[in-house]
DNA sequence: TGCAAAATAGAACGATCGTTCTTTTTTATA
DNA sequence: TATAAAAAAGAACGATCGTTCTATTTTGCA
């Protein structure tokens, strides 16, 4: 399944309604109707306690109905997981791409990605309580949750990458090192928030966010290079 | 029920083992015996995922024996939670209270989150998927997870409250602030090891740990203040 | 050593789970 | 509108869940 948060960002990964209202068949209609509700359940309550008797009874349907869609829980699961990764891509991904390449649009994908982090602060995130459920659970639902999350995370890191090859951030940093503190600043978010339901966490995310800019910035142009060792990047051409 | 942890570290909560070993009473070994096993099953699948007939399959004895001692499921729950916060105290906090006050507890009690948390990428944490699967479900499981949570972020909290009043991190900084992006360290850690697999997360929680402190550190005293626009820390003073 | 109490086992309960099979209803189309 | 296909419903399955009740075994102590 080619995913445009995966490279470049030409074709959107599809909602599921946005599919169904292309199809003719109204099979179609109801699947897609049956995903947005077992996702409003999935954030709740997790891939794990999603069950089709209780996602039936909210689709309003009968379980066997709601099965034959699917044909295994676990394709159920999957096809959630899809649904998330569609919705994250259209709502923090793809906004983003309208602002500048380097340190701009890394700005704008942690502000998406952290307006997001706070709705489901109410709701839930799948890609935090899936990751707790399946860390240690091989299997399909696990790749698709890893590989979705993988995505995500390459996006972040090429708009960090990108950001020190315009000079905006100091080359020699470790890309991972610093898409590894903004991660920990929206799990931290998420834990202190919805579980501890601590107030002024998403201020503590913003202020860390920054921190962590001012830290790995590169000095004022009027300076002069304070790096040792290192070949410039091949900025400053263009 | 007093926690050492909590406040001044006088008596160490017990062990369910340590309880045990005082008592004359079989029922309480066994017990000891259920707890731990229950432990090792919960951080594996979760307090939600741990069954009792999955407990009495691993402690070798019949379900209700097992259920008899409880109660209650959730009984069984709270007690894991407990057991949990006995061995964390002991692991992580009590042996850090042989480091000075200041900077050199908070640097031990992180070294020891940590080395506990890196042992929790292979058998997981209860604070962590505890946490994601009792974020949105009151009741007295999720009490007891959160108490414990806040207690030890309270000890966490003091040692940096102190490190500002030895004036070895600054004192106009928010220890608030400080906690929050070491917790996402940690959070970061368990994340991309336990579930993403990702190498070297161990040391990027390290330096991360590095660069807060180096952040907040009181700069040293025969450098000149290097901020611009900001006053001085009333730190040179002693 | 005997005996009450404590601890454990065993069987069964109603409920819910995912899944399968058969039947009925609804749909799209010729 | 007739008809085949698609979609949904209904009933039942074996399994597992937490829990209850009763019976049996084991324990601690006089």
């Amino acid at each position: 399944m080619p995913s445009s948060l995966a490279d470049t960002p030409v074709e959107p990964a599809k909602t599921a309604l946005q599919s169904a209202l292309k199809s003719q068949l109204k099979g179609e209609k109801t699947k897609a109707a049956i995903i947005d509700a077992a996702l409003g359940l999935a954030t709740q309550i997790g891939l794990e306690g999603l069950s089709i008797g209780a996602l039936a009874e909210v689709a309003q349907m009968s379980k066997s109905g709601v099965f034959a869609h699917f044909g295994s829980r676990e394709e159920l699961q999957i096809s959630v997981v899809r649904e998330y990764h569609a919705r994250f891509e259209q709502e923090v991904f793809y906004p983003a791409m309208d602002s500048a390449r380097g340190l701009p649009r890394l700005q704008a994908l942690f502000a998406n990605w952290m307006k997001r982090t706070s709705v489901e602060i109410d709701s839930g995130c799948i890609y935090i309580s899936g990751a707790v459920e399946f860390d240690d659970r091989p299997g399909p639902v696990r790749d698709a949750l890893a590989s979705s999350v993988a995505t995500w995370m390459a996006a972040m890191r090429r708009a960090v990458v990108q950001s020190q090859e315009l000079d905006q951030l100091q080359s020699q940093a470790d890309p991972d090192q610093i898409l590894f503190e903004i991660h920990g600043l929206i799990l931290a978010l998420h834990y202190e928030a919805r579980f501890l339901k601590t107030p002024g966490s998403i201020n503590r995310a913003v202020q860390g966010f920054h921190s962590i800019l001012e830290r790995y910035e590169v000095p004022n142009l009027k300076q002069k290079q304070p790096l040792a060792g290192k070949k410039p990047a091949l900025s400053a051409i263009k």
